[in-house]
DNA sequence: GTGACTGCAAATCATTTGCAGTTCG
DNA sequence: CGAACTGCAAATGATTTGCAGTCAC
């Protein structure tokens, strides 16, 4: 694998963000600072990246894909209303990891993927209800 | 909600299979005894009945969506090579399933959902490595 | 030099939607 | 009858891919 502007500026904004962005975002995000980057060119680096295994691509539900900068272990919270994504305080669950674990072992597993749905700040605060643009 | 053959025949074919297809794969099994079904028609139903809780629309990593008209609490396991959804047997999680649950209090969440990773009968046996088609 | 990579545009895939005609209650 | 529903075809949205030119090593 190159080393290459685009790449080297993906993955530096990837990880300096909090928000598990999607290729889109992303892209928005980059077109700040290089304007002449292309959606195809995120896409593929995002991809080829997490192949590596230097960044990650979350397995949620929604359409879009998000990507992950951290690779340490740890879950994640999804917004049912907005998709947005944020991370639960690594440790929280280890006792529970380590109790998946043992019973991947007799399921023939080797990962698996929990993830928690509760509301935003900012989607609880609009307590109009909430039937308007849910996702899932 | 009417109640229409279209509608019943959709039901009845996914409760009737363990496989937690796709809409596309529903659609396929349901033209052999009802060959004018459209491919809109499972779909606006499939989310019709799953917004009414008669089916459960599974998050799963994977681009196309599965249902299941098995709407008891059970998890599932995802075959990374092929995308195949088979069910961990009731039970087994219970008690992780309860130490979740409180912890859910503490994140304000509402609902989880646990996936496993492992490959199904069919793709470990292909050994031929296996770079092929992977999903996720 | 040449293989990996880029921007761009067109293609693909899953899902959704608009519409005109049907069916259910 | 009027609302809910259907088949069909066109539209949408996310992601992927082909291509011709460019850059890294």
């Amino acid at each position: 694998m190159n080393r290459t502007a685009q790449r080297e500026a993906i993955l530096k904004e990837l990880r300096s963000v909090k928000s598990h962005p999607t290729a889109d975002e992303l892209y928005t995000m980059l077109r700040v600072k290089m304007p002449t980057i292309s959606l195809g060119t995120v896409y593929r680096n995002l991809e080829q990246m997490s192949q590596a295994g230097i960044v990650r691509k979350l397995e949620t539900a929604g359409k879009q894909k998000r990507f992950d900068g951290d690779l340490s272990e740890h879950h994640h919270v999804r917004c049912p209303v907005c998709g947005a994504v944020r991370d639960v305080s690594p440790g929280t669950f280890d006792r529970i990891d380590r109790e998946i674990r043992v019973l991947m072992r007799d399921l023939q597993c080797d990962s698996f993927y929990l993830e928690l749905s509760g509301k935003c700040r900012v989607c609880s605060r609009n307590k109009d209800q909430g039937g308007e643009n849910a996702e899932t």
